[in-house]
DNA sequence: ATTTTCCTACTAAAAGATTAGGATTTGGAA
DNA sequence: TTCCAAATCCTAATCTTTTAGTAGGAAAAT
């Protein structure tokens, strides 16, 4: 697994959701930053194609891409990394600092101390 | 604040662990994957300081570098960066994610437990 | 005093990321 | 079956990141 840039995450965020797409439906999604040329996000979808991110089959006269990683694979993948490199390889000292600073609700409180409950048996 | 590209995060992390430093400290502390050459490392440290990461002072024919940005104000961008692009700014979902990924033992769990009562405060 | 060493400043080239124009293909309508 | 609009394919320019060589100057060694 490498990381993805920017803009490739980007392109990847929005295959995740739609699942079946072709080059336009990603591109009507993109917002106007401004918008990208449809041949550069059919660049960046080829480039995912071949970093294996993605897949595509014919429909008519299109290709219809999707997802070869699932998002899940590449958060895990992404947050390991971050670990690694940003606190020592500690997840104690990561979840320490974004505990703090995130702010959460009590209610979101009460839900990360039962999930902790559960995963002690 | 910007994102730290690999290599100039790997600088970073060095300075930010010696605090006062010179080109060679850092080169010396860089793994051999194979290492880079000392005017290499020179180059990242230009870079940094133009981007307001470090700064020096001189001492004798050295160059003494230093953090202008702390680590913390650095993982801390980089967490929220993290959040708002893979976890659509859901502090509890990137938790969720890491907390069950992470294979906490047990007393590390009862940290977090002590943690989030006390945030509750 | 001259050579060597060490450090910085400058320059630039190779590799990767981002952008998009123009040629080509092709599915399907007429 | 011929033709066109729509989509892909190919190519390349630009920008950023990563790499390192060369020149110059000051201090240290001989």
């Amino acid at each position: 697994m490498k990381a993805l840039s920017e803009r490739e995450q980007e392109v990847m965020n929005i295959i995740w959701e739609l699942r079946n797409c072709c080059v336009e439906d990603v591109v009507s999604r993109l917002p106007d930053d401004p918008k990208p040329a449809y041949t550069t996000v059919q660049t960046f979808m080829r480039i995912l194609e071949q970093k294996e991110f993605l897949a595509h089959k014919r429909d008519g006269k299109k290709h219809i891409f999707y997802p070869l990683v699932e998002k899940p694979e590449y958060t895990r993948w992404s947050l390991k990394h971050m670990k690694d490199n940003l606190f020592g390889g500690s997840a104690k000292s990561l979840l320490n600092t974004f505990i703090r600073d995130s702010e959460l609700s009590d209610s979101d409180i009460l839900e990360l101390e039962s999930l902790l409950e559960e995963l002690k048996r």
